[in-house]
DNA sequence: AACGGACCCAACCGCAACTCG
DNA sequence: TCGAGTTGCGGTTGGGTCCGT
């Protein structure tokens, strides 16, 4: 432990915390017997009160770490793993709508925590923004989620849905809890009548540019194209030529070289033609202000940054 | 193999809200 | 109504691990 957080903890004062002089309390990283001690005394008295609890246990935690502790990593019903598209998708699609209010997300995610939502978000999200030079809450980065990540997401669950159905035409990416209230809560947008699509529909911030009553998100399995709906108004891209339509934006089957000769990531130029063709496109984006989209991976960023290059590409040459 | 930077995530913090006597 | 104790939330930190050189 650094010298810094030891002065933070010493000069702890607040809470509960200045009496850990004298209670020798413990902190940092919890022992095995420490869960061991917590999950016993949960088991058999429940969970609540939590500096009783601590006491009671026999642990020289504080409630609040106790607490966290449970929440956090003991409780027998925390998922672990990686984020799954679906959660990313329901995630980003919250964030949209509530900000940092990460419990109320968590709610929407069962067994995810605030905490690990959280830290995908701050891990994951801020770092695009950061490769991307701006940020994470400029209309710029947010256009960026809303155009280009999170219509890639959407096709990245379709082709699994496809891949794990084993038909490309009724294929259905709602296995999960989170996947209901997605589609529970987004499905006004749902194009009945086309037989060939699956639909996801996004509602966006309360400001609301994008409303389930007014837009749309299809993908066809059929065709490999996303089309965006708002209103009346339907844009559609195929080898990236119809940049007319750019309100939603575009995307276009991935190229199969996004990657450079070692598999790495694409040049300073590449990034810098992005964020070319990005002030290009903005004139022509609705001033929508905070709804988020996702980033699938790494992989992800570096391929919508080729595209987004051969889009500049062909928008001079014409 | 060694090193250093980047990344991930558990655990911490302060503060606000809530509960209860 | 008030105040002490408790709980919950969002922001931040830093140790461990991964990965490229």
């Amino acid at each position: 432990m650094d010298d810094k957080r030891s002065l933070m903890m010493n000069k702890n004062i607040g809470d509960f915390e200045n009496k850990d002089e004298e209670m020798d309390l413990r902190r940092g990283p919890w022992t095995v017997e420490e869960d061991f001690k917590l999950i016993n005394y949960i088991s058999t008295h429940g969970e609540g009160r939590w500096n009783s609890l601590s006491r009671c246990a026999g642990l020289k935690r504080t409630g609040k770490s106790c607490r966290l502790r449970w929440l956090n990593y003991l409780r027998p019903d925390v998922r672990r793993g990686n984020i799954t598209l679906e959660e990313q998708l329901l995630i980003l699609e919250l964030h949209s709508r509530w900000g940092n209010r990460w419990s109320k997300i968590a709610q929407y995610l069962p067994g995810r925590t605030d905490n690990e939502i959280k830290n995908y978000w701050r891990t994951r999200v801020q770092k695009h923004a950061k490769q991307l030079r701006c940020d994470v809450n400029s209309q710029q980065f947010k256009d960026t989620m809303r155009y280009l990540w999170m219509p890639r997401l959407i096709e990245r669950i379709q082709a699994s849905a496809s891949t794990s159905t084993g038909s490309a035409t009724t294929s259905s990416c709602v296995t999960t809890p989170s996947d209901q209230f997605l589609m529970t809560s987004f499905d006004d947008g749902l194009d009945n009548n086309n037989n060939n699509m699956d639909h996801l529909s996004f509602m966006s911030n309360p400001n609301g540019y994008v409303s389930p009553e007014t837009s749309s998100v299809v993908v066809s399995p059929t065709s490999g194209l996303t089309e965006f709906h708002i209103g009346s108004e339907v844009g559609k891209v195929e080898n990236n030529q119809d940049q007319s339509l750019v309100g939603p934006q575009i995307m276009s089957p991935p190229p199969q070289n996004y990657l450079d000769d070692n598999g790495g990531l694409l040049s300073e130029d590449l990034t810098q033609s992005y964020h070319n063709w990005f002030e290009n496109v903005n004139g022509m984006i609705p001033p929508y202000s905070d709804s988020f989209w996702n980033i699938g991976s790494d992989e992800d960023f570096w391929l919508l940054l080729q595209q987004q290059q051969q889009l500049v590409n062909n928008g001079s040459s014409e």
